[in-house]
DNA sequence: CCTTGACCTTCCAGTGACTGGAAGCCTTAT
DNA sequence: ATAAGGCTTCCAGTCACTGGAAGGTCAAGG
């Protein structure tokens, strides 16, 4: 089948194979005799098999690594298991994060009246005027 | 003071600063006769508004209505808290995606045991063998 | 006066993972 | 013949920086 055919059928659009492709995360796809790429359902399956991963907030990293594990039949599941785990730490980092950026947002704009008039404690807290109740760590970066 | 001062006090590294004023963010800094550029207290202000917006996840195009809306004296606080609402929502989607991330991905870390054997839940499960518990939705995108 | 080092300048390239678009070839149907 | 749709390559843009190269400036020390 064509990249288009592949592409309906992976769930990845036909730039995105492609892409995948000059990454070096699939090898170069067959040509018929008009220059066109062919896939086989072989390949649909690993294609099928780097949508669900980047689905799942893998890397394209992270999916070499889990393609190569999945070639090879003398795996250790540790292995598989050790990606998949740092990507989950990974995320229960970027949900801590943003759950305190949400509590500090949600405060903010329940305190914020929104209304016609120029008084706002959200400016405030950005500008610095630190005498409303929260505390201002310096540094703190990622 | 110069850019590394100004840096310094923001809490921006100078690079970022030079960027923020190529971006329009803040307006090109006085220049002293060496050709440096020379920061106030104001402007060390400013810098520090930024900082704070950016640290709270705030884009730099947010970045640009919530300055122009500190700077406008007859402001609506209804705009401001419109920004960081949106800001809010923002927040709490990508939370959202990203615990559901976590709740498949603690579930298959969890199914898999993490030895020395090939065989392994979580590559089954991006293999597309749907034949443990978790349905699969085709789709789905973001 | 010269050097060393820290600081500043500009400009260019790279990040991650695509995405959009241009220019042009191939195939099929009318 | 022509129009459509699919395919090809290549280049640029996204976002918010960050790193590095090449070079100018400044203060201190020998």
């Amino acid at each position: 089948m064509n990249i288009g055919q592949a592409a309906e059928a992976s769930g990845l659009p036909a730039k995105t194979i492609r892409y995948y492709e000059d990454a070096g995360l699939i090898s170069p796809a067959a040509r018929g005799a008009n220059g066109y790429r062919r896939y086989s359902d072989k390949d649909v399956h690993r294609l099928r098999f780097l949508q669900r991963a980047r689905s799942l907030g893998f890397s394209i990293q992270e999916c070499r690594g889990l393609l190569s594990l999945y070639d090879d039949q003398g795996r250790a599941s540790a292995d598989v298991k050790a990606i998949a785990r740092d990507h989950l730490h990974d995320i229960e980092r970027k949900i801590a994060e943003l759950e305190s950026l949400r509590a500090v947002l949600g405060d903010l704009v329940e305190k914020c009246h929104g209304d016609d008039r120029p008084d706002c404690p959200i400016l405030e807290d950005l500008a610095g005027s630190r005498r409303n109740g929260r505390a201002r760590r310096t540094g703190g970066r990622d």
